[in-house]
This record gives C-alpha cells, sequence and structure tokens, in this order.
RNA sequence: GGGUCAGUGGCGGAAUUGGUAUACGCGCGACACUUAAAAUGUCGUCUGCCUUAACGGCGGAUGUGGGUUCGAUCCCCACCUGACCCACCA
C-alpha cells in the first residue's frame, strides 16, 4: 500500500461527496428519521479555532453512524449572524455588516469543510438572510396578535457601552454580557414578550426531556417558581395599603417592621407623610444612582431609612410596626415590599441588628426525644425550662447532674418561675442542684426549643420550650446541697468532648451545640409556632396557608422569570413588522402665572410624554418673571421657532392675554395648541374671546379655570370652539372647592377638588392625556403578512445614537411610509428598534427542515416527519438564553398549530471546552488559539477528528495538546498499514474474532451516547490486536474501517475503496455484533481469599460453580491461604471469580 | 449562601446492577533497525518492603476519616479541595 497522504485524500473525497450529494436528506416514510443538530455557529472575524469543531465533530460521527445503521438524517448547518459582535466588528472596520457577515461565513464554511462534516449545506440557514427572517418577523407578528408581544415605557437593563437596552438574561452580575460595563436601569419605551405566561409549562416540561441534570436545574432556578403569600398590611391614617409577599406567612406574628423598596410606588405618597421627608427623599435618589452592581452586592452593608411617622399595621395581631425603605428590597420581584421578621430571616435580621430594631422569635426548632418518647395516656404539660451550661474555666470541665433514679445525665436545669427570665432561672437551678454560688454569663443561646418527651421524674408529658445559657464559674465557692437535692442526683464534671447527644439526656442538645461559641443568627428552618395567637403549637410547615387566609391575604405563585426585553437600539438586527403612526414628534410645554416646571403636573406631563418617544422642551420662562406679555412672548419666541405641524404646545395656566398671545403667535404653525388650566377668566372682553377661539380653530382648550368673578358664556365658547373639552365648574361659582363638569353634550368628567394646581392629580390631566393621546405614536400597526420582510435598509453610519434610538431612525425613506391613497393617505412610521440576537435562533432548527419555502416557516407534512430534534449538541453558556428562548417560542408555535411537539430538543448534549495548551480559555488576548487550518494541513482532518474525541469526556473541559495528538496520527497510520496484512486465506485465532464483535457493540453504544474517548481506545486496543495477528480476513478488515469511519471519514473511504468497494462506505450497512461470537469460550476466573487475588485461572466460560470451587481448592497458590483455615463461605460469581471467606479454626 | 459536577500514575484519562484498579493514549526509560538522526518496532513504566543469578513474594494506594459488605474507585455518613452555574428572589 502507497504511502499515506492525508491532504491528497482529503480532497479528494470532500469533492467527490459533495459531486455525488452524499450526504443530502431526504424524507422518505420508508425509513425511520434521525435528527442531529448542531448549535449553529456565530460566524466572528477571528475565524474557528479548534474548540468550535469539538461538538461537530461528535455530531458528525452520530450521524454517520445512525445513516449508516439505516436512519434518514437530518444533519443541517446554518449561520447566526445578527446582534453585538457582528455590529461592533462592522463599526471597528467601517464595514456594512452584511458584507463583513458574507466574508465570515464563508470563511468559516471552508473552515468547517475541510474537516470533513456530512452536513447537507443544501439547507444552510442564515439568520440574516431576508427569506430567513422573514418568518423571524412572522413569529413575532404572531406573538403580537395574541398579545404576547407588548410596548412597555418600565426602566429597562442599558448599557451605556453598546448603547442599548438589555434582556434580564443579558446582564450577568450586573454587567452587560458582552462587553462587561456596569447596566444601568433607563426607563424607554422597549418591545417586550411575554415569556413569563409560559413559566409554568417552561418548568413543568423541563421533566420530559433527556437533558443534562444541570441545565435542567439552571432553567428551573432562572424561572424560579416560589409558591407564597401574598398579605396587606393597611397603613395608619392613610387610604394606601402595603402589599407584601412573603414564603414564610408562618411567621407573621414575628413581624416588627416592613420595607418598601426605593422605587416603590407607594413611597412617593408616603414620604409626603414623613416626618424625615429630605433623608427619604436622599436616600431614594442615591438608590436610585447606584449601579445594579453596587446595589446588589450582597456583602454590602444593608442600609434603609425610616419612614417617620408612618405606620403599618399587622393584619394577624392589628400591631402597629414602622415602616422602612431600604435597597435590599428588590423593586422587580414580588410586589416591591416585604414584613420583615428578623428572628426568622437573615437580610431582615442584618438590618435589625444595624438598625437595633426589634426581634421577634416566633419558630422553634421542634425536637421529638426518641430515646424517651411521649407516652400514651399521660398527660401533656407545657413548661418553659431553661439549661444551664456551666464551664470551669480552670479546668475546661463542664457541669453536669447525673440522675440517680433515672439513666440521665443532664445539665442543671429546670422551669422558669413566673417574673423570672431565663438567666435568673439558670442561675438558680444551678444553685439549687449544684450548690455552686457565683456564675458569670458567657452566652445565651440563642431563641427557645421546642422539645417534646417524657417527664419520669414528674410521670408526665413534657413539651417543653427550652432555652440556654453558658456560665463561667467565678469561682468554686459553693454552699452544700440540700438533702432532697443530694437524693435526687450526683453532681459531676464532664470532659466537654463527652458533651455529645449519646452521653447526655437532652433532646435539644444538638441546637445547643450549633450555636456554642457562635454569633446569634436568624433561626430559618422550620419548626413550632411561640406567641402566634391561636397558632402558637403548630408546625410551621403546616399552618401557612390557613394563616394566610386569617391574614386576609391570598396564596400566590410567583416567578422569577421576567418578561424578555426583546428591542435593541442597535442597527444590525431584524427590524420589527411594526408601523407607528406619525405623530407629535415634539411637545413644547409653557407654564404660565407662578408655575416653575418644578411642580408635579409638569413633571409628571413630561415624563409621560417622553416616554412615548416625544422630545419634550420646557423653558423656565414663566409670565411672573416678565413686566408685559410682550416681553415674555420675546423671550420665548426664539425657543419655540423650530416648531412646526408635528410638534404640539401645552400651555398650563396661562392668563387670558398670554393665552391669546401665544395662539395668534404660533396657531398658524404649530400642530395643536392645549390650553389647561388657563385663567381665561381674565378674559373679560368677549371680542377677544372670539379672538381666540378663532385664532385657534385647530387647537384645543382642555380646561378653563375662573378665578375671578367673571360669568363666561360657556355656550358661545364652545360653538367658537368645536373641538373643545370643556372642564367648568358645575355651578359657575369661584369657591373651592368646587366641581368641574362637562356640559352633557360632550363627554361629561368630573373633576372633583380644586387641586391647588396640583391638577396631577384627578381628571384634568386624564382628560387632557386622553386628547393627547390622538397625537402620540401609539398602537402600533402590524405590517401585513403579504409586506414581509421588512427588509433591514443599507445605512451610512451604524454607531448607536445613545439616545435611545437605532441608527435606523434617521433613515427617513425607509422610516417613513406612506400608505393609502388620496385623501385617505397617511404616512406611517417604522418601528427603528431591532430584535435582539436571540431572536433567530429561537427557531432555525424548524427551518431546516423546509429552508426554502415560501409559504410557510415549515410545511406541515415536513415539520411532521422530522418533529423534534433527537439530539442536540452544544455548550452549557445557553443554558438560561438560547434554550429557554427557543423553548418558548417552541411552544408558542405550538399552540397556534405551525408545530406538532411540546418541546423542540429531545435530548440534549453539553459540550465541553478545549482551552490553550496553558490551560486557560483559548482567546486571541492570550495567544493560545489554535487553528483548524493549520492542524488539518498538518496531521490530516482525520486525525484532528480522532485527537479531539479521544482527548477525554465530551462535556468536561480540556486543554489541547499538539503533543498528544500524535498518538491518534499513530493511530490512523497504524490502520492504514494493517492494510498490508489482509489476506483471504488468514486465519484469525477465536479471541480476536471474540474482541472485534465485542467492539463492534462498544462502539456502537459508546457513539449513541457521546462516549467517543472509550470508542476510539476500544478501536486502538482492536487495531493492537490485530497487529499481533499474523493476517486478517477481509471481512474483519471491512468490520473495523467501517467501524471507524465516523470518525475518519477520508481515510476509512480510501482504504475501503482500495478494496474494491464500488460505492461510498458511508452508505455501507453497520457491521451487527454477534453476541455468539463475542465471548471466548475460555474466561480468566480470579480466586480470592478473604477479597484478596490469591490466584487467576482459565475455564470454560459455562463452567458450573462448583467445578469452579473445585479447581481453584486444588491450586497450590490458594492452598498455602486455605491450609488450617476454616472454609465459613464460598462465593462465586460465574465466569468471574470465586471468594474463599476463611477464618482460623479455632 | 444555594445548586450541579468532579477529585484515580509524571500527564489526559479507563474501569457501574458492588467483582482482577490504573484500559487506551501522551511522556519517560531500555533495546532493535540505522554510519547517525528522525520515523518505526519490541519491552518496561503506581508505590513501599523482602528476596533472587534470573524468577518471585508480601503489603499499601482511587482527596481525608468513618460505615455497610465475603468483596467498595463505585453505595451510605462526615469532612477537605476544585470547577461551573445561580445568588439581597422575601
Amino acid at each position: 500500500m502507497k504511502e499515506y497522504d492525508h491532504t491528497k485524500i482529503e480532497k479528494k473525497w470532500q469533492r467527490e461527496w459533495a459531486k455525488k450529494r452524499l450526504y443530502r436528506a431526504v424524507e422518505s416514510a420508508d425509513k425511520p428519521k434521525f435528527y442531529v443538530l448542531d448549535m449553529f455557529p456565530y460566524p466572528s472575524g477571528e475565524g474557528l479555532h479548534v474548540g468550535h469543531p469539538k461538538g461537530y465533530i461528535a455530531t458528525d460521527i452520530l450521524s454517520r453512524m445512525k445513516r449508516m445503521q439505516g436512519f434518514n438524517v437530518l444533519h443541517p448547518m446554518g449561520f447566526d449572524a445578527f446582534g453585538l459582535p457582528a455590529e461592533n466588528y462592522a463599526i471597528k472596520t467601517k464595514t456594512n455588516p452584511a458584507i463583513a457577515v458574507a466574508k465570515n461565513v464563508a470563511r468559516y464554511k471552508k473552515q468547517l469543510e475541510i474537516i470533513g462534516f456530512d452536513y447537507d449545506w443544501s439547507r444552510e440557514v442564515n439568520t440574516t438572510d431576508p427569506g430567513y427572517y422573514r418568518w423571524t418577523q412572522w413569529i413575532f407578528a404572531k406573538l403580537y396578535e395574541r398579545g404576547l408581544a407588548y410596548e412597555s415605557y418600565e426602566p429597562i437593563n442599558w448599557c451605556p457601552s453598546c448603547k442599548t437596552g438589555l434582556a434580564n438574561e443579558d446582564v450577568e452580575d450586573g454587567r452587560c454580557e458582552r462587553c462587561g460595563t456596569a447596566v444601568e436601569k433607563k426607563p424607554m419605551r422597549q418591545w417586550v414578550l411575554k415569556i413569563t405566561d409560559y413559566a409554568d409549562r417552561l418548568l413543568a416540561d423541563l421533566d420530559t426531556l433527556d437533558w443534562p441534570s444541570h441545565i435542567k436545574e439552571s432553567q428551573r432556578n432562572w424561572i424560579g417558581r416560589s409558591e407564597g403569600a401574598e398579605i396587606e398590611f393597611a397603613i395608619k391614617n392613610h387610604a394606601g395599603r402595603i402589599k407584601v409577599f412573603t414564603t414564610r406567612p408562618d411567621t407573621l406574628f414575628g413581624v416588627t417592621y416592613v420595607v418598601l423598596a426605593p422605587e416603590h410606588v407607594l413611597v412617593t405618597d408616603l414620604l409626603k407623610h414623613a416626618k424625615n421627608k429630605d433623608e427619604v427623599v436622599k436616600y431614594v435618589a442615591h438608590a436610585r444612582m447606584m449601579t445594579a452592581i453596587e446595589r446588589t452586592d450582597a456583602k454590602k452593608d444593608k442600609t434603609g431609612v425610616k419612614l417617620d411617622g408612618v405606620v403599618a399595621v399587622n393584619p394577624v395581631n392589628k400591631e402597629e410596626v414602622p415602616v422602612f425603605v431600604a435597597d435590599y428590597v428588590l423593586a422587580d420581584y414580588g410586589t416591591g415590599a416585604v414584613m420583615a421578621v428578623p428572628a426568622h430571616d437573615e437580610r431582615d435580621w442584618a438590618f435589625a441588628k444595624k438598625y437595633n430594631l426589634p426581634v421577634r422569635e416566633v419558630i422553634a426548632p421542634h425536637r421529638y426525644y426518641a430515646p424517651n418518647p411521649p407516652r400514651d395516656g399521660k398527660k401533656t404539660v407545657t413548661r418553659a425550662n431553661v439549661h444551664a451550661i456551666v464551664r470551669n474555666p480552670k479546668t475546661g470541665e463542664i457541669l453536669g447532674i447525673k440522675w440517680k433514679k433515672f439513666p440521665w445525665t443532664t445539665f442543671p436545669m429546670g422551669g422558669i418561675d413566673a417574673g423570672e427570665d431565663s438567666v435568673a432561672a439558670a442561675k438558680r437551678e444551678v444553685y439549687e442542684e449544684t450548690g455552686y454560688k457565683n456564675l458569670k454569663v458567657t452566652q445565651s443561646l440563642g431563641g427557645r426549643v421546642v422539645a417534646e418527651y417524657f417527664a419520669a421524674h414528674k410521670d408526665e408529658n413534657r413539651v417543653s420550650h427550652t432555652s440556654a445559657v453558658c456560665f463561667d464559674l467565678i469561682d468554686e465557692e459553693r454552699d452544700p446541697l440540700s438533702a432532697e437535692e443530694n437524693e435526687k442526683h450526683e453532681v459531676i464534671w464532664m470532659d466537654p468532648k463527652k458533651i455529645t447527644p449519646s452521653d447526655m439526656t437532652h433532646a435539644e442538645l444538638d441546637v445547643w451545640l450549633g450555636r456554642l461559641g457562635k454569633e446569634p443568627e436568624a433561626y430559618v428552618g422550620e419548626g413550632v409556632l411561640l406567641d402566634s395567637g391561636v397558632f402558637s403549637g403548630k408546625k410551621s410547615e403546616e399552618v401557612r396557608k390557613e394563616i394566610t387566609k386569617f391574614a386576609g391575604g391570598t396564596w400566590v405563585v410567583r416567578y422569577k422569570l421576567k418578561d424578555w426585553v426583546f428591542s435593541r437600539q442597535r442597527y444590525w438586527g431584524e427590524p420589527f413588522p411594526i408601523l407607528h403612526q406619525i405623530k407629535t414628534k415634539r411637545a413644547l410645554l409653557i407654564h404660565g402665572f407662578e408655575a416653575t416646571g418644578d411642580d408635579h403636573w409638569f413633571k409628571k406631563m413630561k415624563k409621560a410624554l417622553e416616554a412615548r418617544g416625544v422630545e419634550v422642551h420646557s423653558p423656565t420662562v414663566s409670565t411672573s418673571h416678565h413686566p408685559t406679555i410682550d416681553s415674555w412672548m420675546n423671550e420665548l419666541a426664539p425657543l419655540v421657532k423650530d416648531f412646526g405641524p408635528d410638534d404640539i404646545v401645552i400651555g398650563h395656566s396661562l392668563g387670558g392675554n398670554a393665552a391669546i398671545r401665544l395662539v395668534q403667535k404660533m396657531s398658524k404653525s404649530i400642530g395643536r395648541l392645549f390650553l389647561v388650566a388657563s385663567a381665561i377668566g381674565h378674559v373679560r372682553n368677549e371680542n377677544e374671546w372670539e379672538t381666540l377661539a378663532r385664532s385657534m380653530p385647530e387647537s384645543d382648550i382642555v380646561s378653563l379655570r375662573q378665578f375671578w368673578q367673571s360669568p363666561i358664556d360657556w355656550n358661545r365658547i364652545t360653538a367658537l370652539v368645536p373641538h373643545a373639552l370643556l372642564i367648568k365648574s358645575k355651578d359657575d361659582r369661584i369657591i373651592p372647592p368646587h366641581t368641574y363638569t362637562v356640559p352633557t353634550a360632550w363627554k361629561v368628567e368630573e373633576w372633583d377638588g380644586f387641586g391647588h394646581f396640583d391638577s396631577a392629580q384627578g381628571s384634568e390631566f386624564d382628560a387632557l392625556w386622553k386628547r393627547l393621546e390622538d397625537f402620540l405614536p401609539s398602537e402600533p400597526i402590524l405590517v401585513s403578512e403579504d409586506d414581509l420582510p421588512v427588509v433591514l435598509p443599507k445605512v451610512k453610519s451604524y454607531e448607536p445614537s445613545g439616545t435611545g434610538e437605532s441608527p435606523l431612525a434617521t433613515i427617513s425613506r425607509w422610516v417613513n411610509v406612506k400608505v393609502g391613497t388620496g385623501k385617505n393617505a397617511r404616512v406611517l412610521k417604522r418601528e427603528t428598534n431591532t430584535m435582539p440576537q436571540w431572536a433567530g435562533s429561537s427557531w432555525y432548527y424548524l427551518r431546516y427542515m423546509d429552508p426554502k419555502n415560501k409559504k410557510h416557516l415549515v410545511d406541515p407534512k415536513k415539520e411532521q416527519y422530522w418533529g423534534q430534534v433527537d439530539f442536540y449538541v452544544g455548550g452549557a453558556e445557553h443554558a438560561t438564553r438560547h434554550l429557554i428562548y427557543a423553548r418558548f417560542w417552541h411552544k408558542f408555535l405550538y399552540d397556534i398549530g405551525v408545530v406538532s411537539t411540546k418541546e423542540p430538543f429531545a435530548k440534549l448534549q453539553s459540550v465541553g471546552l478545549i482551552m490553550g495548551e496553558d490551560g486557560k480559555k483559548m482567546s486571541k488576548r492570550f495567544g493560545n488559539v489554535v487553528n483548524p487550518d493549520d492542524i488539518v494541513a498538518r496531521y490530516g482532518a482525520d486525525t484532528l477528528r480522532i485527537y479531539e474525541m479521544f482527548m477525554g469526556p465530551f462535556d468536561q473541559a480540556i486543554s489541547w495538546s499538539t503533543d498528544g495528538m500524535i498518538g491518534s496520527r499513530r493511530f490512523v497510520e497504524r490502520v492504514w498499514r494493517l492494510r498490508d496484512k489482509v489476506d483471504d486465506i488468514a486465519h484469525e485465532s477465536r479471541s480476536t474474532i471474540a474482541l472485534l464483535h465485542r467492539t463492534i457493540a462498544k462502539v456502537s453504544d459508546d457513539i449513541a451516547h457521546i462516549r467517543l474517548n472509550t470508542a476510539v481506545s476500544a478501536l486502538m486496543t482492536l487495531v493492537n490486536t490485530c497487529e499481533r495477528e499474523p493476517s486478517i480476513t477481509r471481512e474483519s478488515y471491512e468490520v473495523m474501517l467501517r467501524l471507524l469511519a465516523p470518525f475518519a471519514p477520508h481515510m476509512t473511504e480510501e482504504l475501503w475503496r482500495a478494496l474494491g468497494n464500488r460505492s461510498s462506505i458511508h452508505r455501507a450497512p453497520w457491521p451487527a455484533a454477534n453476541p455468539a461470537l463475542a465471548e471466548d469460550d475460555e474466561v480468566t476466573i480470579v480466586a480470592q481469599v478473604n477479597g484478596k487475588v490469591r490466584a487467576e485461572f482459565r475455564m470454560r466460560k459455562d463452567a458450573s460453580q462448583e467445578t469452579i470451587t473445585m479447581h481453584a481448592q486444588s491450586m497450590p497458590e490458594l492452598v498455602k491461604w486455605l491450609d488450617g483455615k476454616e472454609v465459613v463461605k464460598t462465593i462465586v460469581v460465574p465466569g468471574k471469580l470465586v471468594n474463599f471467606v476463611v477464618k482460623d479454626r479455632a
């Protein structure tokens, strides 16, 4: 056989396979299907390193074996290329990301091709291909139609470096997962997917999946289901109620304060009632300033501030407790408020200790004393007891008493009398029982323990509420004991080592030992309720629902999982199939008389408008600061000259003359003018009124106020200003409080109260907002299915703006869409956010089934044929993102009938990283990157494949070793040279044939379970054995080649053809093991004496137990071990071993 | 702090219904082939002690300490170390 030239062989067969379309997947009913999937790569500019193909090699091996075993195999590959890395690369290199992606994809593909994978490239997908993302957009549209996609204005995680919002899943330790920058909270409009609607199903169906347990566990943690109670605390002298979430309502009687998160909606309101308003405002502001990392650092000291004067009422006992604002309570979990039970919660404990708040113990550990349990038929007495643990510092010994009538050893102990505390009681007991007089307290051993036992000395069952106090003897001064005490027990000093549950008669001992010498801490375990009204004495785990009901609360299920923030303020992503009505872009807020701009109404309006994407200008120009209306106008004019027909002006508290001036100046150029709370009463002259009304036919008066005694002719106004929504006082009187109503002809809005200019409260604001709604970007409109895809346009600059708008917003010819014709024509505006990187990868496995279909995401028949992915291989780092998102989308697609299965990936196998030779993560930064191209060129793809599989367990991280790879190359060459030993008249030994069959079984099984390192080692063993034979049959060699074909497809194909086979080895049937041939007829049996191997011998594998025993006993090596001993027992494992259990003859 | 997994020669690792610990490979050593080197092949390679010319023999070792068992890398308990994931989630 000629020399092994890997380059020539590999190129030749790769070309040939492509030409023959050897690996094309077909749907046909005659064969069972097998769908093997890799997590498709994200082609970066760096190209592949040797770690990347590891998973692909494994799926390649599995898919090749399955194909040879007669399955229709689907093993596709594609590219995920939207998102930040490609975009950042484009910014850096100043190239269109589409071009860079195409280049990177081509490079990746080439790198993959030389490794010889069996991908069906005719099914390649690319998430950035409009033909592909059309369907990503389609899925989004369906989600939107079903109410599972919505716009939210809640604060979200914002990365100031990437200049985009992030999903919860994209934040790691408070930092942006991509760039490591600390994320901020920023309020902005976002598209959000309601993944929480699927939380229960995502959790429950995990049980149906054959996935690694740690990945399932991370998903469970991420979903974070917890059951608990929602309970309301009333606020004294206030209408509001604080709703808290707790998993431990059984501790309700231990509540000593209530805590609100700084962002809690009630805080703003409650702080007005707080005596320390400034302090609270400062604390809240500070909390908002902090980054998530600072906030959530668990090591950080807990901080908070009391709402001084605000009092909450505990619903179970009507007790009044203080209210705090503290940032250890998270705004976005539960209800954003907690009831604090410092005795039984570590965080509350830490906070209470720091601020010196009361700790009330209501749960006691429960001990049932098994050695001396309560007895039936005896009365039960509940007592408060104390144990005294007294140490003599001179000797280190502990004081104990040994009971004379009972086999007990206890500490000095006894009941706590009325009016006594536990320390006094303990001292008294020590004195009475042992006579020692002078003690000092060293430690109080935490809270009480409830113990149940039978008190034999009193012939009753005890429920003891026990505490314990530790003392040191000050001196050994001691009084003699009473005769009565002397009769009962003996005083002893014990070695501290003897203080163990087996040496002492205390059910509580383990608790004391656990607390001894430690700082006191919260008891967070289960136990018996104390001081809890009617619930006292009950078990904590049993009363939760009952006590919740008693508190008027409800039992609820909560999830940690948050809805998926789905929009990014970046260029390189799928555009949303969404149009917005073009509305106001900018608003001018003008405050007139005396308003300062600080007032609540202004702030609220500004925030509301900004949240809807309106740019708000609110110059601090007030009529109050100007001597004349004209000078006011003059200051205002330059600030407003840019305002145009798309803009609105809102005037608040403008006097009549100012309003008229404003209208006259601006009504021609601006879109709409709204006047709120205007003192139109100033307009005394009806002609002026007419002027005003005629000047603003397109404008609105939302509310008028009368402050001076001047009657208004409402009918006249409404006739003149048909758009007006007037709110007038019911009886036209001026005396507050008065009620404004709208004439019955229009929508009636009632507004109670004068409001002291704080018109943010009540319907005056709402009425205006209702009007404004028509002018704001509102209810999005879905792009019709026929108009998909919404193609991502080319853009000059990819830089993110940082303002919360994507670069797309600057492309007006793309953003503005004209719909309708003639009179109905209107211009709509495209959504300019783009989808996150995870969108395309959430469903790509479906598209492989039917990649070119223009009518359907996937043809239902094909979807039904391929069904679930049978085997999915990829990195464990996707546990809480891709793998949750894809499951979510799949379930949704199931719900709308697109797919027929409830879960996308039946079996998941995670792949371990390949690290650099230095043990560090392979990265350009460390200069430890190994390029597969170099390895393939030097050693060949087959060697690379075998080595990567042989390195170690597949799912384990492991360091690359080019030296270690030599072994794989040698193995390949040995197989190659073995060809020279093929001889038709070869006679192989029976044991070699047996090994061959065992190897078939092992390799088949190992591949199926991705135990590829042992599969390779089995093949090596086989080759080693065959090399020792003088010659081997062609039949055996062909079996070996077929077993090796999935690992080394090129070399085996070459050898296979060289043997005269006309068709590809990769279409040849997989060898079947013959169990009858897989075993030698003789086996080695081990002879043991007392479990130690003393001899071994060969024997027919079906030898009987008796034969084996007889033979072993007669062996000289064994005789010397058995001689003079008595065989107590003989254990025979047929075909394996015989073990003689012997002992000395008595 | 919680979860998951792991710890075996100089190194990567193998060994599962509890039955010969260290397969396979790397490295290392010796030898053969060679003028030489490389390549290749053969043999050896956990460890201590005893013993021999050579052979051989006895004991110990799978992170540590216990337990169950005729027998434990494997099962149980406690602890130590490391990795990964999650974490102020009430």
